[in-house]
DNA sequence: TAAGTCATGTAAAAAGTTACATGATTCT
DNA sequence: AGAATCATGTAACTTTTTACATGACTTA
């Protein structure tokens, strides 16, 4: 099984839903750390009923196309609660901006800033989302939201290193931006 | 052409290297924010040489099996160039561990305080390794790491990203370990 | 003598992306 | 009338992982 299957059983252990539920939660930047396009939740779904960790019911809609509402079953459940309690190796980590990084030193040093800037302001906005909808939590969730054994808990957990790991890049591109300033002639900066 | 091709061709406008040498800096932590397999780097290389981006001599050793010595060609430099400049948009991040955290609320809080402490654990430990690089080439590399011009500014950018990167992943663990203990019985937890 | 390093590759399978395919309803 | 939302899927392709395959030399 993969994260996705895990994921995806993670979501329905909270909320039953279709398949086209799941994909909103996962297309966006909601589904923080995780994202499937439909061409792999469809049949990964498949693949979590055959294995018996999920199960549907169709539900008829007079003013819509009918849907299959997928919910967890007891091993499904079992599979993820044993699936997340065991320790996992530090992954390696991809990051395709550190690739252009890498080689920043064959750009000019007004390319190199343009493109630290324009990234810098991307994750800026995407901090500040995060920071919106951690307002929200902090507002319309309390106490449940501290309380470990709630799955508010547990999104505000993995928003919380949203905001920090967001935080850290602004952090680091405003650095890496400083950094050149100071390294160019300022008239070839400005 | 992928952010593989980018970051081979991005070591190679270094050093020239055999697919060997690739290998071994592209596997372990070293390669920070990028990684391959063999089984990727060879066809890889392949494809780049084919792209007219690369070119090897081979060079017979006496005592070693004899290895194809890539380097970048004026059109592989040029490439690597106009791909650095451009903007890139925000990627949607993976993250293997936010899926388990996203799904805390069903394991215990003993295993959930065992997850994150091990996990914990094994970021402070790359944490370290990083800064100790860090010490290296600040004692070894200056001036030429804060000349934007240089290859070693760009090498200890990266290197920057992969401290705060990991230092931040630190206090998150710290954070959450601590969430976890003020808000289950303090007898369960101990 | 067993494990490790140097050295190059291929094969098969899994995971992920992009595009194809359909069709009703609702909002602008 | 056109775009967006709801709804489910498949096909083709690319990328990545895991395992297979070979062989000489060096160190413990």
């Amino acid at each position: 099984m993969t994260p996705l299957g895990y994921a995806l059983l993670g979501l329905l252990a909270r909320t039953p839903c279709s398949g086209y539920d799941l994909l909103r939660k996962m297309e966006d930047p909601v589904g923080y750390f995780w994202h499937a396009q439909r061409s792999q939740i469809y049949p990964e779904l498949a693949r979590l009923e055959a294995a018996g960790l999920v199960r549907h019911t169709v539900v008829e809609q007079t003013d819509r196309p009918h849907k299959k509402v997928y919910e967890t079953t007891e091993a499904g459940i079992a599979a993820l609660r044993n699936w997340v309690a065991v320790p996992m190796k530090l992954p390696f980590d991809r990051d395709t901006f550190m690739v252009k990084v890498f080689s920043l030193w064959l750009v000019s040093p007004q390319q190199a800033l343009h493109l630290v800037r324009s990234y810098r302001a991307d994750h800026a906005e995407r901090l500040a989302q995060y920071e919106e909808i951690g307002r929200t939590m902090e507002r319309d969730w309390e106490p449940a939201a501290r309380r470990f054994d709630s799955p508010k808990f547990a999104s505000y957990a993995t928003l919380r290193r949203g905001i920090d790991y967001e935080q850290g890049y602004v952090s680091w591109c405003d650095w890496l931006a400083e950094a050149i300033e100071a390294s160019a002639p300022s008239e070839s900066v400005e």
